[in-house]
Formats: structure tokens, sequence, C-alpha cells
DNA sequence: TTTGTATCAGAACAATCGTTCCAAAATAAG
DNA sequence: CTTATTTTGGAACGATTGTTCTGATACAAA
């Protein structure tokens, strides 16, 4: 008979994605991941597979976790304007109390692993095209409603303000400097007046 | 009698920058290094120090060659605005045309280095701040001549820009797709109006 | 308690890592 | 030419890489 698992696979890819998310994947050694899981190498490999399957596992984990959050935050804003507003508001809180550093996984597996894993390639692809429609058709939303009268097309904007985010979450690696991020929301935000 | 090099210091940089740039810091080997050098292990480590430094030095070679590329390109434009849409457009065209997904050096070290080199770090926001003061001033200098007539700040445009630039680097490299690209750099541009 | 499986610590694996060393070969300067 | 120095191929270094295996231990189910 099975019997229950001893510990819980959610802990273990959380501190996985952390350690990850922190050093990138080639930095980040089996050995780094035994010490900081809490968990045996056997078991690790019993698991989870390896090194690769660990990361992609973790990964997916982020996407599952952040994904949701995402969706949620706009929902629960009074405006369109007011939930890019927050986003990127929380983007650069997120900069600013990082005292690791790790910056965005999303964006920091994206230069890592690319070029020389297509499989992660098309995982990013695909979110990639997910948070893309998700801007989209939050400006469209509030097109319709009458909020956001901009004559440029939803998707520019949408397609923009993607763009910008990411870049924050570059910039804002390299220095944390709450003044400057505020002006580049600012005038990023701009384009939806 | 000291003797006068036996190979070309540039052109070995410049494949050393070509690998880092492609593969990351973590990825490439110094047995990568000293297959697609050119030269010999001994030598390498003779002339450079080590892989470390070889990075170093490499990084710098990318900072020397690109910079003065980018004020020759602003000097040669009729605009200001101009100048962003042809910097923009080249950066498209990169992205279209990069074979391998290299990406920006830039941005993938500021990935990947940062935590854990600090003294790349100080160097990335030397490098970040160069370019953002070029990026207002550049701004600056189209208000003074009455080209840009926003009442925003020639600071609060130039960094923005000079974010996107980031994200454009970041996104291209998932998906290069022309015409998204071409959306993002219109919208973002629409702000100097 | 007995049984079966999960988890464990730790050794062991071959491979690769960055680095150093050495003696031979090549080459520029005298 | 001789001399001095660079460059060479290749071996060797200890350390670390990702992975596998062994046997002991812990624990849930029957």
């Amino acid at each position: 008979m099975p019997r229950t698992k001893q510990f819980c696979e959610k802990e273990t890819l959380n501190k996985a994605m952390e350690l990850f998310w922190e050093k990138g994947f080639h930095a980040t050694s089996m050995q780094d991941l035994v010490s900081h899981l809490g968990i045996n190498r056997a078991s690790l490999y019993d698991t989870y597979g390896g090194k690769e399957a660990l990361f992609d596992k973790a990964f997916d984990y982020y996407k599952t976790t952040s994904g949701g959050w995402l969706k949620q935050l706009f929902e629960n804003e009074t405006s369109v304007k007011q939930g890019f507003r927050k986003l990127f508001d929380v983007a650069i809180q997120e900069a600013l109390g990082d005292q690791r550093q790790k910056g965005c996984f999303v964006v920091n597996t994206t230069t890592e692993m690319i070029p020389g894993n297509q499989q992660i390639q098309e995982t990013l692809r695909v979110h990639k095209e997910q948070i893309e429609n998700l801007f989209i058709g939050y400006i469209q939303q509030g097109k319709n409603s009458g909020e956001i009268t901009s004559t440029k097309s939803a998707e520019a904007l949408g397609l923009m303000l993607y763009t910008l985010y990411n870049g924050i979450r570059v910039v804002s690696k390299v220095d944390a400097d709450a003044e400057k991020l505020k002006k580049v929301v600012v005038s990023g935000l701009s384009v939806l007046d």
C-alpha cells in the first residue's frame, strides 16, 4: 500500500524556486539545493528526477502562484489605469524591498536559458502571450467603459506596457532608485491618456 | 628585450565576448573559450589572468565598442525623435537577425551576475547612468530646439525610454515578433508628442 | 507486530570545472 | 647566427559537477 508523503512538496518547491530565482539555473548546484531544501539527496532525485526537471517544476510553481495573483490585482482595482499603477507600484516596491536582489524569475530565466533550452523558450513564449493578452484585454475593457480614450489600439498599448514592465525588472536590479522608477512609471502610464 | 605579441588581443577579446554574450558567464567553460579563441590554454591564462578577468575585459571591450556607436547614431540623425526611432529600429532589426538569439550583453549580464558580483554590479550601475544621461541630454536638446513639446521632464522621458529599451531586449529574446515590437516602439515614442 | 515503502546519511561514480605546470616548438630581437 | 621570450600541446592538479547506489532508519498501513 502506498504511504503518505513525509515532506510537503509545495514547501520544497518553494525553496527550490527561491534558490533558482536568486542564483539562476547554472549557478545553483545540487549541493545548494540539498543543503537548503531540507530533504535528502536521494529523495530529491526520487521525487523530482534531477536538476533540470526540478527547475521546470519550480518554474511551473512560480507561474501558477504569480499568474493568479496578477488577475486578482487587476480585478480588485477601481479603474484600469489605477490597476496598472498598482501593478507597477508593486514592482517598484518589490525591487526596493528585495534584499537578495533576485529580480524577476521570468526575466532572469529568459535571459539565462535562451538560447540553449528550447523547451523553456516555448514555455516562456506561451507565458508572454498570456500576460500580453491579459494586459491587452484589461486595456480593452477600459476602452469599452470609456475610461481610456487614447486613439492607440489596446494591443499597441498593452504590448508597450508589458515591455516596459520587463524593462523595469531589469533596470531595478542594477539600481533600485525609487525616484527614477516612479518617473518611469508616470511617463509610461501617460500613454493611456 | 620584450617581443611583440603573436596574436591580436582585439580578435580574441571579440570572440570571448561573443561566447559570454551567447551562453552567459556560468555556462561558458574555459574549454569552450580555449576551443574557440584560437589561442593556447596557457597563453589565455598568461594574457588575461583567468575566467573572471577575461569576462571583465570582454565586457569592457563591449562597452567601448557599443558606447561610441550609440553617440554616433544620435548625432547622425536629423531630429531627436528620429534618433530614438532609429535606435529602436536597430534593436528590432538586431533581434530579428540574431540567429543565435544572444539578446543584449548588458541585459544578460545584469540578470545573471546580480546578485553575486558586486564589482560587475557597480560597473553596470555606472554604465546605466551614462546611457540614461545620454538619453536625457538628447531629449533636452530636442526640448531646447523646440522639437519636443511634451510637458513631461526630459529626465522622466529619458528614463522611461531607457527602461523600455531594456524591456525590448528581454521580450525580443522570447519571441522576435516584428509586428508586435513595432507597435511597442510606436506607443513608446508617443510619449515624446 | 509485521510488512512494505519512504526517507535518510553518506559513499561512490565518472565527468567536468578552473587552474597550474612543464618541456618542446616557434618566433622576434640582438 | 644566438639569445630571450612567447606560444604551444598536453599532462596534471584538486575541487566540484550531476547522478547513482547502498544500507540503515523511520514510519504508515495491514
